[in-house]
DNA sequence: AGCTTACGTAAGTGTCAACTTAAGGATTCT
DNA sequence: AGAATCCTTAAGTTGACACTTACGTAAGCT
């Protein structure tokens, strides 16, 4: 999951990962994109590879790679909850911060009285 | 949002924005929680704070922290945009793989025939 | 077999990130 | 003012990261 989250820390595999996601891409098709060098993409296809986020086919002396729908689900459902998780949380607090408010307040009406 | 993505790709800060999403809380109780140095928390602090997850309120020699919910409802947007975008773009293909699958096997029976 | 194409891996470099210890505010207490 | 508390900033180290060029490998072509 680590590796998952700073897979998608960064821009150029976010972009990647937009290219793959909807067409199985050459490596090469996929460089092409970018102005970087052929081995930093290809680096950073297996940086997404061992994050589990693509899948990688050969054929021939090409390499085909796609999204992988599990690990891209797994990343999602652990990002949702933690925000699940938490939002809750930020929300009982918020909550308790009204209720704090309103005791304070209503001691300044009894000091006041 | 660069910063945002780098700063939750880190275990610890995941952590201490857990422990000040529901709670304000000191430095030095924050990191209390770590088994490293507090200048070591102090900058995972900075960076939180930098990435507009966290915030900062000083009372007297403490500082004191909490989840800052615009920045964070932000990141969370990003994120679900970018599945969205996404997830519909996986969905559109599985559709198309299906519909190809489905050619194929016309032809077969054409072939076949 | 040899040449080409399409890639990856190795090795090296500059930069950034996470940590440490030591030193520097800022605020409160006496 | 001086001492103590709470926390950050400074400086230095180590390891990771994104990139480069050079080399290696596997499949297809002649």
């Amino acid at each position: 999951m680590e590796a998952a989250l700073k897979a998608i820390a960064e821009p150029r595999r976010r972009e990647i990962l937009r290219l793959v996601w909807d067409a199985e891409r050459s490596a090469g098709d996929i460089a092409a994109h970018f102005d970087v060098s052929r081995p930093a993409i290809s680096q950073h296809l297996r940086v997404l590879k061992e994050a589990d986020l693509i899948f990688e086919r050969r054929e021939g002396t090409r390499r085909y790679y796609r999204a992988h729908p599990e690990g891209l689900e797994e990343l999602r459902e652990f990002l949702e909850g933690f925000w699940e998780e938490n939002l809750s949380a930020l929300k009982r607090a918020a909550e308790k911060e009204e209720r704090r408010k309103a005791r304070a307040s209503a001691g300044d009406r009894r000091r006041h009285a």
